[in-house]
DNA sequence: CCGATATTGTTATGATCATAACGATATCGA
DNA sequence: TCGATATCGTTATGATCATAACAATATCGG
């Protein structure tokens, strides 16, 4: 059976202002996201798709051919990021990349049939990945969620 | 004057199902950290601490010393991951360790007076921080988002 | 037209982050 | 007591993640 140690606490002590870790958002958000992102990894790690790549898919599906830098816009990732993310499924051919003709500067990332395939079958297991997620509150809450995380993360 | 680029992007396609990433909890959660992170890391980062590393002295701060396995968990990070946190601040001598006496296997970590010293003049700051993230909010959504991603992180 | 400014992609560095496998130590249960 | 099981810390691997600096290309304003 397994023991949830809780040894080696010391006495309380120092200041102890009323500060508590729990209450800073920060805090609350990266435990949150560590949840669905568990969550996600469960269902289609099977897949040997991390969360950020399932995105990069998905977006691509949404979207189409996007260049490397819009796409890491898009999915919310740091151009150095987007790359690796879009090298590991290139070399995957899960996507494929081609220059744009009009402007030299731009890679352009699209879906190969296989990212299609794999996409279009990921997508409803997502969803029911995200009801999982969401299952402790109610329909409402849900919405309401939604709606304040928006606006933290739009700011 | 910047411009916000949105080349390159192809005509809708695809079947297009009703899907929208935008619409997954995993999405939302994650910008919203990004977001608060860098409002955390913007405040304190001339400090060199990341935001892992703050919430781990702050947890110190509060419970006084504790096993580097328990520390983990208590700022919810894996073994392989706390350790080296801890390594980090070990080696700015934020944090001292020291064998537990009684259980061979447990090192105990513990602030230091600079550890000490620098986590209440960082608490503050903190503070202040996590109310600019939640600025878009008001004061009743505030705590509603605390209660509803206090039960999505504890499941 | 053309130089200042922006954007894109790359490279490098350092810090998370999750997982699996491993020895050492503790604890449980027959 | 003693073997099965659990926990703790470590090591290794691979994938994010953010930042800064850089060259190539585009765009803007005069």
């Amino acid at each position: 059976m397994p023991r949830t140690s809780t040894k080696a606490a010391a006495p309380a002590r120092r200041l102890a202002s009323d500060y508590r870790l729990e209450d800073q958002v920060g805090f609350l958000l990266r435990r949150a996201y560590q949840r669905a992102s568990s969550n996600l990894v469960e269902r289609i790690g099977s897949y040997d798709l991390t969360a950020p790549q399932y995105a990069t898919l998905a977006r691509l599906y949404e979207r189409g051919a996007l260049s490397q830098n819009l796409l890491g816009r898009l999915v919310a990732m740091e151009p150095a990021n987007i790359r690796d993310v879009v090298l590991r499924l290139k070399k995957r051919r899960l996507v494929a990349t081609r220059r744009d003709p009009t402007d030299k500067r731009l890679i352009l990332i699209d879906l190969t049939a296989a990212g299609t395939a794999l996409i279009e079958q990921l997508i409803p297991i997502e969803i029911e990945c995200t009801a999982t997620t969401l299952a402790p509150l109610k329909a409402n809450e849900r919405k309401q969620l939604y709606d304040l995380l928006g606006r933290l993360a739009d700011g």
